[in-house]
DNA sequence: GCCCAGGCACCGA
DNA sequence: TCGGTGCATGGG
């Protein structure tokens, strides 16, 4: 089989499950090792084997789906283990996992660029095939961008758990219940109060809330013109929102919306990688910074993706 | 007991 | 347009 080009080039449904080609470079143990960053991940499990399990919505319906890596034929099969498994439904599961792993990407494009790079360039030769881990989902996106404003990663964790095991759908296999995102509906109804048992500040409560209402009422969605209308455009658009500053509105995205130029440049994570990497006794200074991602024009997520992949170096 | 961790809104100048 | 402050919890 050619190496896919499109979704469309890739995806071959066979009975119970779906095969998924992937463009070259891809790594499945990188983009595992992103996934288990976190023992507190409730959204989806990966196995001892290297199979993951997570609970998706397709068409307002649940569908647990299980992903296993054929590495003979450059490809992932996609299994559906429980939920209503018409074809129609694993050929969208497969769209999923496309836009999750960033298998649209022209990652060769940005390794042009980075091999050019003294910062970079050892990064690249060590997570060949890391593609940018996204968040199909936007109101995910952003409730985890809100969530992530949190003082520790950990702690993050633990309150995206807590709202996931609350407020989000659940479904039962083999003795394991597997979450899902919460509608934004639900979270649309709450109050402030109804979060801050779960340990979010009165703040972060109504930063969720009022996102889930604009995306509840249709005021805020993936598709619209100001997200896809550019850059430029799309950050305003986020920044509009109560809660949502430049570091939230880059990273959603950088994950969600997928512009290779976003770039959460106050993130804590970048300062302590570029430190790190250039033996730095403080972080970096602005100007510091700036000189360095110069090059980067136009790649700054992958960049991004990368320096915080060299961080569990 | 105290300070600090990361990002955002808000406040006062 | 700023610089300073409060917020949340947990680890050192």
């Amino acid at each position: 089989m050619p190496l896919p080009s499109s979704i469309d080039d890739a995806i071959v449904l066979d009975g119970d499950s779906v095969f998924l080609a992937h463009p070259m470079p891809f790594s499945y143990p990188e983009t595992l090792g992103y996934l288990t960053r976190s023992n507190e991940e409730v959204l989806h499990r990966v196995t001892d084997d290297g199979r993951i399990l997570k609970l998706l919505r397709i068409k307002d319906l649940p569908l647990l789906v299980e992903l296993a890596h054929e590495p003979d034929r450059d490809g992932l099969r996609i299994r559906c283990l429980s939920g209503s498994c018409a074809s129609e439904r694993l050929r969208e599961a497969a769209g999923y996992v496309w836009d999750w792993f960033g298998l649209d990407a022209d990652v060769e494009a940005f390794y042009r660029m980075a091999a050019r790079d003294p910062v970079l360039s050892p990064l690249i030769l060590r997570h060949s095939g890391l593609r940018i881990v996204g968040v199909p989902d936007l109101f995910e996106a952003l409730c985890w961008s809100i969530i992530g404003q949190q003082i520790t990663l950990s702690f993050a964790y633990q309150l995206k758990k807590r709202f996931v095991q609350t407020y989000g759908d659940s479904l039962e296999y083999e003795g394991e219940r597997f979450w899902s995102f919460p509608d934004p509906a639900v979270i649309a109804r709450l109050s402030a109060d109804d979060l801050r048992p779960l340990q979010f500040s009165r703040n972060k409560a109504n930063f969720l809330i009022g996102v889930a209402r604009e995306v509840a009422a249709g005021t805020l969605n993936k598709a619209q013109p100001e997200l896809r209308g550019g850059f430029d455009a799309a950050v305003v658009r986020l920044t509009a929102l109560h809660g949502i500053g430049p570091w939230s509105a880059n990273y959603a995205l950088m994950r969600c919306l997928r512009y290779p130029e976003a770039f959460p440049i106050q993130d804590a994570g970048i300062h302590q990688a570029v430190r790190k990497l250039l033996n730095l006794d403080a972080k970096p200074t602005l100007a510091q910074l700036r000189e360095l991602y110069a090059p980067w024009a136009g790649w700054e997520a992958f960049a991004t993706f990368y320096l915080w992949r060299s961080l569990s170096d």
